[in-house]
DNA sequence: TTTTGCATCTCGCCC
DNA sequence: GGGCGAGGTGCAAAA
């Protein structure tokens, strides 16, 4: 990995074109060819950058200054994406040895939300109980197929954040699991849209097609799932 | 800013929670406080990272080594996400005044696309014409509002990659305009999806609810702006 | 391999 | 400040 400061302009030409005036920033150039360009504040994301696999070809220009060239692998058919530095100052220039790196371990995402209210559906509503997780269906599998006190088929729909897209979704499994006569026997499948948080406006749009709105305590489901842990 | 390469361990608590082993990467402690952890891969998404508003707090455990505590600005109530980042040994360490960046200058995605399309509608459906851009619905603005050569009113759905949750938005709004009689005077309001490319899915739940699909050419779109352009 | 859907998404616009 | 849509999205699991 080589890190560089220097004063420099930016050129990128693609799927748009962007422009960056001369100023200081730093520059990353990772082992895998990949270039990224960051100023001194915003958040993770470069002001610009090019993503692997792509090239860098460094040249100079007629006034006698260093011009980095990137140049991504051309899709089929394609012009290629550029990246051109321009640099007008170097302040700074180190190179270092990184090796390959262990990776990410995460934990928490939605796969153990969904794990535990496939544990614990009584949360959800009170004698709702799990048939099946990811039951499939012609559109995608719906999260947790439950069944109601009453016999009733119920298809629970699990997301971080409830937005108006989940409760489309949500309408779409629920709109073909009512054509099926093994489901709706005992009358017509209902919905329950979990999350941790639900949007207004998901929350009216779910509310006007019948969908149920359960929001989500995902500390406290960690701890019931604790305590169960603890009695066996 | 100050550019950081050390063998480090990082841990993550916040929305998840997230670890990474010892291993020697790139540290960037950003003016505002915000800090990104990257390795020699991947694309410009850094392995962790704590967005601003954030502090740094640096200090040394029991054995001796240097352990930076990066909190966040705590949420409501909340309790804040923190990164600790313990450093076994640094093999870099340089600051940097970077100053204020000017920013980017972007040209050429969606909103260029729509500024094209509503210069020529025609190109979408023969005689039709723009009522308007931007036209305002209680639940957000259609694209464009044409009338085709009947007077009916058409409603525009405007994407660079049509996919299938472009064809909800459309439905939705369609399904709005249809309440409007200042709109359904001389029948039922249409719908056309616009996009650069359109997904099979898209293209097959588009059809189902009687949306035409049109596959927009920027390219041409450009070049029949230019010939204009030539002209006065 | 391509497609699909989530993300500690980020970012910008408009209310 | 919150909501919503777009992104040169990135990313990983599934098909």
């Amino acid at each position: 990995m080589r890190v560089v400061v220097a004063r420099c302009q930016v050129d990128y030409a693609g799927r748009l074109t962007a422009h960056l005036p001369m100023a200081t920033r730093l520059l990353i150039l990772k082992a895998d060819g990949s270039v990224l360009v960051h100023s001194d504040g915003g958040s993770y994301k470069p002001l610009n950058w090019m993503s692997p696999p792509c090239t860098v070809r460094e040249g100079t220009t007629e006034d006698g200054r260093v011009e980095w060239t990137v140049t991504a692998k051309a899709a089929k058919g394609a012009t290629p994406d550029t990246l051109r530095i321009l640099i007008d100052e170097l302040l700074h220039d180190s190179s270092h040895d990184l090796g390959v790196d262990p990776g990410l371990q995460k934990d928490g995402v939605e796969k153990h939300l969904q794990e535990l209210l496939a544990e614990h559906p009584g949360t959800l509503q009170e004698g709702l109980t799990l048939v099946r997780r990811e039951f499939p269906t012609a559109i995608g599998p719906v999260d947790l197929m439950c069944r109601d006190i009453t016999g009733i088929s119920v298809a629970v729909e699990i997301k971080r954040r409830g937005e108006i897209d989940g409760v489309e979704q949500l309408t779409r499994y629920l709109e073909l699991l009512n054509r099926d006569p093994l489901l709706t026997g005992k009358g017509r499948v209902r919905g329950i849209f979990a999350a941790q948080e639900i949007k207004p406006q998901a929350r009216v749009l779910a509310e006007d097609r019948g969908i149920a709105c359960a929001v989500v305590d995902y500390d406290a489901l960690r701890g019931l799932d604790n305590a169960e842990d603890r009695l066996f």
